[in-house]
DNA sequence: CAACAACTGACATGAAACTGTCAGGTGTCA
DNA sequence: TGACACCTGACAGTTTCATGTCAGTTGTTG
């Protein structure tokens, strides 16, 4: 059968991709729409209309269909696919970390839920995702522990105050200097009062953290300014 | 023509779909592939396999074919499309503002790159994009300007540090007390000392801020529950 | 400049998808 | 409890899509 040229489609019947983007716009009102009301607009059946919301719920649009009542889109926004490098993915990640620590409450329950969805279109194995266009890369996973103090470590470093923390051994005081982010580990570097030496500190193996009212000055030997020089002597006797 | 049942896909030749992610997974290792070299594997023609290449691209996925050479996926991490509630997107995009501000240089580029995107890819007027899967919406606007200050505000009331700020008159001293946030309007309620009342300020007309080292603790009348009654005698009053 | 490999339109064929019809089931609401 | 409207499987007929073939174009690289 000979192809239609493209220009016929206007007084064609539109074709099934045209129509699933229509029904989408006009779903998209936030209203009530009864299928058949949809079928005699789009002049198709009833059950292919039916067939229409199968197949826009199972590409992720966010439609809802209550017997007796109608479909209504829950969603209205949705973004497109989005091709991401690593550290796009980082950054957003972290972005959606620090609002679920620090947000308020809807703001914060709205990234938790975002961060929780963008890790299950990520699925680890990298296997098929149920609906198309999906695909699979690597998850999330417990890296919003290690974010959980970023914010409050890197406002003790601009405010110059002292840290109480537990790791693994018994509570320290540090005087935070400043943070390094290394591919999903945050690195803290201080000054360990505790062990009168610099340290190095993974925020996600932090167990306890508390910020002190004491402040803090820089004292010789003891500052960044001195951290980056021990670690240029380090680094000039490694090779 | 009956169709074949679905278990029998196993010996079938593999559904174009399923080419098509299986494309994806070898692309991912970040290696050129001749089309070639990919027709012979999935035993089709050449000119099929670029009709897949055409059809990948304009789904979203990155990649790039040079004549010549072959083709390479440019961005190994792709997110299918996401449906947001308009608090998920702010949280995406206040996420994305935090990090452009706060992170390490790698970090905040990316942020501002993929905020960018996001930005580009929901279009104001509400058009269909280019590709299938996308959906048009409103875009992020200069909300950032508006969530520079929340981090230092945050940090400030935490610690009862009083702030000093300028928006359109003689700059200020306030004590900060709570933060809320109204669909991207971010509100600072505060005792202002400089005024003695309280004051609800928006965070994106603050033009200069300071965190003053000079703490503060409550005192009657000028507490957060001193303002919290106020408002409650206030809306009893008016309605 | 030649080799390499991407890239594209047109055509015919067979497979797959779409559609309407039919019958029947199910949850919500007043 | 009845009205309402969503929901689903099976079937047959129609339409669309995927594919291979063919001929030709184009950009990159050494």
């Amino acid at each position: 059968m000979p192809r239609r040229p493209a220009e016929s489609r206007r007084t064609a019947p539109p074709s099934r991709t045209t129509r699933l983007y229509d029904i989408i716009r006009i779903l998209r009102d936030g209203r009530v729409h009864r299928a058949e009301a949809l079928a005699r607009r789009f002049r198709v059946s009833v059950r292919t209309l039916y067939r229409d919301m199968e197949v826009l719920a199972a590409s992720g649009v966010a439609i809802e269909g209550t017997r007796g009542r109608g479909y209504r889109m829950t969603a209205p926004l949705t973004l497109p696919p989005l091709n991401l490098s690593f550290e796009e993915l980082e950054a957003l990640h972290l972005g959606l970390a620090v609002v679920g620590e620090a947000g308020d409450d809807a703001m914060r329950q709205a990234a938790e839920r975002l961060a929780a969805r963008i890790d299950a279109a990520l699925p680890e194995d990298g296997g098929q995702p149920d609906g198309p266009g999906g695909l699979a890369l690597r998850p999330f996973g417990d890296a919003a522990a290690g974010t959980r103090h970023v914010t409050a470590v890197r406002a003790a470093i601009r405010s110059r105050q002292k840290l109480r923390m537990t790791t693994e051994g018994p509570a320290r005081t540090v005087r935070p200097l400043k943070l390094e982010y290394w591919g999903r580990i945050w690195l803290l570097n201080c000054w360990c009062e505790t062990r009168g030496d610099f340290a190095r500190e993974r925020l996600d193996a932090i167990t306890a953290l508390t910020v002190l009212p004491a402040l803090f000055v820089d004292e010789p030997g003891k500052s960044l300014s001195d951290l980056a020089r021990s670690e240029i002597g380090a680094a000039g006797e490694g090779g």
